[in-house]
Formats: C-alpha cells, sequence, structure tokens
DNA sequence: CCTCAAGAAATTATCTATAATTTTTTTTCC
DNA sequence: GGAAAAAAAATTATAGATAATTTCTTGAGG
C-alpha cells in the first residue's frame, strides 16, 4: 500500500483520522473487490428501481463491455442476481430480469412478516434508547420523504435498526434480499407519483419497544409489514388497472 | 437433436412412452444443464454429508481438473454455493466451506420454525389424503432407517410432502437451503452412529392435519423444528465436547 | 532455536479465443 | 402473399492463456 502509507508520516491526530479512511475504503472493497460483485450490485440496483423490466433479457457480452470487463466476471454476477430472485437463468438460452406478479408480492410480505418478527423478538433485549431514537430519525426522514426512492431508502433504515441487533446474520441476510424484492414491487407501482404519508405503525412499535413491549412490538411490526397497497396505474394503452405493492 | 428423434418413427403408445421420457430427461437436464450447477450441486452434496470439513478450502483449479473443467464454471459453482450458505469467499483469497457453530445451528432452527409455520398454514387448504398418505409412508421410513442419510431422507421427505401445497416457491426454495443446513448439522453430531427413533411429532402433525385442526398441526411443527439434539462427541486428542444439532 | 525477510510456488481473477447453440433474417416453394 | 426451410448473425458456454496476488518455503540474522 505505497499510496496510503504515506499519510501515515503525520501527527497523531491525523494519522488517526485517516488511518480510519483508509480502513474504511478497504473494508468497503475488501469485502466486495471483485469485478462481479461490483457488476451484480449495480445490475441488482437497476432492476430494483425498475431500470431494467421484469422479462428484459440481460446479455452478457453487452453487460461486458458498458463495464469494460469480459463476460466472465459478469456471469459471476448473473449466478448470484439467480440466487437473490432478480433474475432467471436458461441454460444456453440467457439471462432475463425475473418478472413478479400479485401472487409473488403476497409471498414476500409473508415471508418478511415471518422473518421480522422473529427477529424483532430476538432483538428487543439488546435495544438501547441510542437505536430507538435513530429508528425514530429514520420514521421522520421517511414521512418527510418527497419522493419513493428516499421513501423506501428511510423506511428500509428503520426495519434495519431495529431488527440489527438480533445478531442473526443468515437471518438479517435473507430479510435484506426480501426488501430488495418489495422495493422492486415498490417501485413499480409509484413509478413517478408519490403522496407524503405518515407512518403511525412505525411509531406505534417504538412507543411499544420504549414501553419494554416487545410482544405488541413484534404483533404490529408482522401486520405492518403485510400492508398491501393498492395503486391505480394507467398503461401504454390507456387502459388501468390495479398494481399492488408492499408498503410497510 | 439426432439420437432421439430415432425414437419417433414406432407405433403410437411406445411413442408416448419414450416421448415422455425423453420429455422428463430434457427436463431433468435443461433446468439444469450446464457445468456450474452440476458442480455445484456435487460440492454441495460433499459439505453436506461432511465429507468436505468446515473450514476447508475450495481450490478452483483442483476442482476444475477434478471435474475435467476449466475453472470458469466451477467460479460460477462457487457463487452458487455462497449464496446458499454453504460457502464464504474472500476475493483474492479463494474460497472455503462455511464453518458454523451453536450460534448458527440456532439461528438456522428459528428460521425453519417460522418459514415451515408459515407454510403449512398455506398448504393446509391444499392438502389431500393422498399427500398426508404418503407423508406417513415418510415418516414410517424415517423410523425404520438405520443410519443418518436415509433418516434425513425421509425426514427431508416428510416435510416437503406436507409444505408442497403451500404453492409458494420462494418460501419452499428459502426452506430447501435452510433444511440443507440443518442437515450439515446433523451429520456432523451423528456422524456414524444413530439411534433409531419413533418420531411422535410427525405422528402428532399427521393427525392434526386430519383432524382438519391446521392451527395445532403448525403449533407442533413449530416446535418440532426448534429442538436441539445434544450429542457428546470425542475429537482427536481425545477430549469430549457436546455437538448440537437440529433433529426435528 | 526462534523470528523475520526474501524468493519460489501456487492460486486467484481476468481476458481473449473458440465451439456449440439459439435467434433472426433471408430465401424458396406452394 | 404466407408458410417452411435454409443461411446468417448473434449469443451462450467453455477452454486456454496471462497478470497480479497470496501463500508457502527457505535462509539469514538475532
Amino acid at each position: 500500500m505505497p499510496a496510503e502509507s504515506s499519510t501515515l508520516g503525520q501527527p497523531t491526530r491525523a494519522l488517526d483520522t485517516a488511518g480510519r479512511a483508509f480502513y474504511q475504503w478497504r473494508m468497503a472493497n475488501i469485502q466486495d473487490d471483485t469485478l462481479a460483485s461490483r457488476i451484480s450490485r449495480v445490475l441488482a440496483e437497476r432492476i430494483i428501481s425498475g431500470a431494467l423490466s421484469p422479462g428484459a433479457r440481460l446479455r452478457q457480452d453487452h453487460v461486458a463491455e458498458e463495464f469494460g470487463a469480459s463476460h466472465v466476471p459478469v456471469r459471476e454476477a448473473f449466478r448470484r442476481l439467480e440466487a437473490q430472485g432478480l433474475a432467471v437463468s436458461e441454460p444456453r438460452r440467457g439471462v432475463r430480469v425475473a418478472s413478479f406478479d400479485l401472487r409473488e408480492v403476497r409471498e414476500v410480505a409473508e415471508m418478511r412478516a415471518a422473518l421480522e418478527v422473529l427477529a424483532l423478538r430476538h432483538a428487543v433485549p439488546n435495544l438501547t434508547p441510542a437505536v430507538l431514537d435513530r429508528a425514530e430519525a429514520a420514521t421522520a426522514a421517511a414521512d418527510g420523504a418527497s419522493d419513493v426512492r428516499s421513501w423506501e431508502e428511510a423506511n428500509r433504515a428503520f426495519h434495519r435498526l431495529i431488527l440489527e441487533p438480533c445478531a442473526m446474520p443468515r437471518l438479517l441476510a435473507s430479510i435484506d434480499d426480501l426488501h430488495a424484492a418489495s422495493a422492486r414491487f415498490l417501485f413499480s407501482a409509484w413509478r413517478s407519483s408519490w403522496q407524503p404519508r405518515t407512518d403511525h405503525d412505525h411509531r406505534a412499535i417504538l412507543a411499544a419497544l420504549r414501553g419494554g413491549n416487545g410482544d405488541e412490538a413484534a404483533a404490529i411490526l408482522g401486520r405492518h409489514v403485510q400492508w398491501i397497497g393498492r395503486t391505480p396505474v394507467r398503461n401504454e394503452s390507456g387502459e388501468t388497472r390495479e398494481i399492488f405493492s408492499i408498503v410497510g
């Protein structure tokens, strides 16, 4: 590390700051260093946001060219997207963006309810006032959000904050994947429009947690996550149909 | 398909049978045709059975040579194992068989409880007497099993049978992955020894389902899956320690 | 005898090239 | 003009080769 070690010849305080910055940079890159994972993250982002529509073909050479890479890391990225349920692959016939329907929206909502309730139950004993304060801030951010993207980010932060203290990595990873699926549905429903709302469930959950009532918090969370919103959407041919999406 | 089409020049009945056999063969191979998936399945089998121990390095060139392949499909197989939680990869430092401890055993047990209960609730309305009979047969097979492998297979069949009618593919896939993790723990605990047992829980679940009492069945299943067995195991240096593993 | 450093071997990550398959386009025949 | 067949183009899957990194081995110094 020749470029970085030059910063080490400085006063102690500066060294600490620079050292930490470098460490964080290393962490951010080390655990996700390979081309394959960077490609898979970018593609996942596009699928979730709706920039890549359901059923769209992902052609390895095109993706490779776009990223200035060969198709070997691209294929690895595809395998990862497949495992996350964001893409489907048919041998020798290529990879497509996974499609979804109301059945799957419901399925994801129910899985989230089951797993988030489990996570919250284990998180409760480890919850600190500091964490709850940050969760409250996330709720406020969600209420003040003016577009879907920022609302989703704040909402996800809220759930992550109160669940993370469960310290069950496998469970949290599964929940993350389900959140990604939820976000896909959400963005597809509220493509451009978004009406600000006050999330009473989040506040009720926080109140229950502050009052030491973990069971009640878990019960509200379970219902909250299964809340499925209906939005009328007008398609290209001018017909309107309802799109369903998880909102919690 | 030159070899197969030759079978088509036969009487109608024979054509049907041969045609179906060919179709099934195609199905079995088409949806899992690539070298990468075959390699990942074989490696998964070895990790689950314990033939590959936790922490063991998986070297892409060695695996490639063993399968008479190049390392490109091997790397794709690695990404899949990673997503299933059977392997962990550190960029530029290779892939290792995932290790596990009591914490993870508990985590998997609780996730299975949450998700299998959810699946059963949705399966109940679609359960037929025929399915329950097959589940009963699986239970009998488990009780009569003389080794861990066959017990695990029969046990897994029982769970699959009663949960499959929920018709929630994503949920079932998650449960499958958790079963694989459970089997790892199980095989590591009961490596060679196995004491036959009668599974009263399975019979109680079936009785409740036959009696139309879905809630009771779900409650028993939830407890059943979380049953963690303790086995004293002697390691290389002669010390004994307890190994915990899911049994349900 | 142990620790640390330099060199050698092995291993990973990537790219370029090639064979096989699928999809698209063009052509032919009715 | 439209359906079927043949040819062309695109695309996937795999192999072989190369650069960069890590791990192992060996040797020097304390």
